[in-house]
DNA sequence: TATTAAACTTAGCTGAGGCTAACTTTAGTG
DNA sequence: CACTAAAGTTAGCCTCAGCTAAGTTTAATA
């Protein structure tokens, strides 16, 4: 039988950049109180015309507020989707160095990563970080 | 400073879909003798419109060779990739089983990470399934 | 204050990966 | 053998995410 639920389309990979984007977006606003679309395309390399293409289709979709040369906020929405990127961003990769696996790696790996984490193993991750893995230590 | 190396563009996209489909093309060889369309039209649920175009893309690319109305095989490369695509797979679902996941989520979410693993993660994913997790051993 | 540089916008292009609809080929079956 | 159903192809359309090039606004400074 067909593997099934293969419906990784288009529609996952736009809200994966729109992940990234509202992750990056609240970084900015953290760290200097305001994020314009220069951050953006430092952050991820691309040309202000891509930043703001993205930027208008998560308006669009009600991530994000802004206006023509104002900076970007995020909206309640936005800002939900920031906490749970980011949150979802650091188990796997504090998971990844507790795996023993090198900095660098763990911080390129978790962003790639993150995207596709279930809540499940999201959970699984989170357990054998505070209580180590079961299986291990029910056979010792 | 910006994270850097988000240099997970369009092309890394592209790359995945191809590791998919050589993967799902190898299964159906395996399994069938032979890989037609319809298979990927099954497996992928998508149109047979589409695999048409995928499937062109990855003869351009020199992964699988096709002729009108004949079946679909994998050249060299594209065997080199689903050998890589394959043990990939089959470690983080393993993995993930061992971290104590369900056998459905461990199938979905490892077919989506499989392309965001990289070779240092997946030895340590190796090696823990094979020596445990050393940190939880070395401290008990 | 006038000018310039940086930030931003807009228009228009490309390719990947989706789709539908219409057509052709191949393979079975009455 | 003729016909039909299934498989495959082709054409044409869409969106997303990238780009360049050209124009506009804002901010800084001489």
């Amino acid at each position: 039988m067909p593997s099934k639920s293969h419906q990784r389309t288009r529609s996952d990979h736009a809200s994966e950049v729109a992940e990234d984007y509202v992750e990056a977006i609240a970084d900015a606003i953290a760290a200097q109180g305001v994020c314009r679309s220069m951050d953006l395309v430092a952050h991820f390399q691309v040309t202000h015309a891509t930043v703001n293409n993205t930027v208008a289709r998560m308006q669009r979709d009600g991530l994000v507020t802004t206006a023509p040369y104002q900076p970007i906020s995020l909206t309640a929405k936005g800002k939900r989707m920031a906490a749970k990127a980011r949150q979802r961003h650091e188990i796997v990769k504090a998971f990844l160095r507790y795996l023993g696996v090198s900095e660098t790696t763990a911080t390129v790996d978790s962003e790639g990563m993150e995207h596709h984490v279930s809540d499940e193993t999201l959970r699984a991750m989170k357990r054998a970080l505070t209580e180590g893995i079961p299986t291990l230590r029910d056979v010792p």
